[in-house]
DNA sequence: CAGTGGTCTAGACCACCGA
DNA sequence: CGGTGGTCTAGACCACTGG
């Protein structure tokens, strides 16, 4: 009944907007409390399941934190969540406007070596299908991408023709994923990897490791390499 | 009344659980439909509103797309959302157990070049506050920080004593934070960095530039340098 | 104990989509 | 038009916190 669409936005939105608009002008500090679901609701007019809804999802949005029994504050930190996409490269390049092509250098089973072994959850020696490719961009080398698979998620996995599709594409059609990590780093390339990629070896890459989980099995673990002058990961956020 | 605490998880929890154990076991492909609200009603005898909770909450985790007047699909792509705190250097490594202290290597008003002007939305020649610290982890230089600083965002910022406490942790409490946007790049450090660092300077380094914005005004930019054999970024998502 | 948040219900009205 | 999601209400019971 009471549509608050005096301004068009939806109650719990303007309760969120209001909440957020006195954190930002600095009214209300990090750790200082919000007024309760049951203040909020004589304020705004509202039945408590919409102040309640307006409340959760600022607490998604990183900008205050719950506890039950207790009460609502601001968070501590002006923590801000991102979104950070497992994105396919041929996608990316596709969406930059470009042509994406890809070379393969090597594509084999190979046996786990003890650390592969234990990242992969599977006993020394096992067998690993072992993937290397270039992908350019119109042509210029931009990723350099070394890839170890479990073959119980993909067993044809080496049939495949990855000049035509990647095998990040592939995996995530053929094994439905669960979990990922990854981690960034600053390193300088190999003799081969430099190479490949047409850069001197001093000169600085980001390297991306990937490990990807398919239910309770680890289906591949990928080494990224992105010439440093070339790419970079970026990213925004907005209260 | 119908309290489904047979298993202890929320109600709103097991719709979610089933529909992403659907998702993860490739059951569901993406771009298939997700039964409507009112069929997942019936299926688990709950009422609407806990079944539209449990799908809107799977909208924000990147699992499906709904549309008003349509209907809820699988999303298109595993896209998968993770957090990226804007953390402060010293709580990162008190975290660790470590201890954290700090050198000034620079604090000055300096006029703005072309350049800094533009990214923060002033005119060339105008003053700005700059800083350059070297953050060390139990003793180790961790992080070379060079950062420039809107007056008129801190006034005081000169007069800090940034051994104490890091600027990060003096401009989040004196201007609020609305807006950043960060990249990660590798790159060498100049000379003046790899001395401070105590590294090579041939060895790679990470670096984070990041731009903050209170209300409609530039706070800060900062650049970042991490040694790369010291540090990497990392993160980890789940489904 | 009173106050807080966590969850749930059984309705309701609306806007939108596709046939 | 019927089916879909988007939103909202006015209650309710519970678990937890704090004094």
């Amino acid at each position: 009944m009471a549509e608050a669409k005096a301004s068009g936005l939806a109650a719990y939105e303007q309760v969120k907007a209001w909440v957020r608009a006195r954190i930002a002008q600095g009214d209300w500090r990090p750790g200082d409390p919000v007024p309760s679901e049951a203040a909020l609701q004589q304020q705004f007019g509202l039945s408590r399941m919409t102040v309640n809804r307006a409340l959760r999802e600022l607490v998604v949005e990183g900008l205050v934190v719950r506890t039950q029994g207790s009460g609502t504050v601001v968070a501590q930190l002006h923590r801000i969540s991102s979104t950070l996409a497992l994105r396919d490269i041929h996608d990316e390049i596709l969406e930059r406007g470009h042509r994406h092509s890809a070379r393969v250098l090597k594509l084999a089973t190979v046996p786990a070596s003890p650390a592969l072994a234990e990242l992969f959850r599977l006993e020394a020696g096992a067998a690993l299908f072992h993937s290397v490719l270039l992908h350019l961009e119109d042509g210029v080398p931009i990723q350099h991408e070394d890839r170890h698979v479990n073959p119980a998620v993909a067993p044809a996995y080496l049939q495949m023709d990855f000049a035509a599709r990647t095998p990040t594409h592939y995996l995530l059609e053929h094994a439905p994923l669960t979990e990922a990590s990854y981690s960034i780093e600053a390193v300088l390339p190999d003799a081969a990897q430099a190479r490949a990629l047409g850069i001197r070896r001093a000169a600085p890459c980001l390297r991306m490791t990937r490990r990807t989980l398919s239910g309770t099995q680890v289906a591949s673990l990928a080494h990224l390499l992105y010439p440093g002058a070339l790419h970079n990961f970026g990213g925004k956020f907005q209260l």
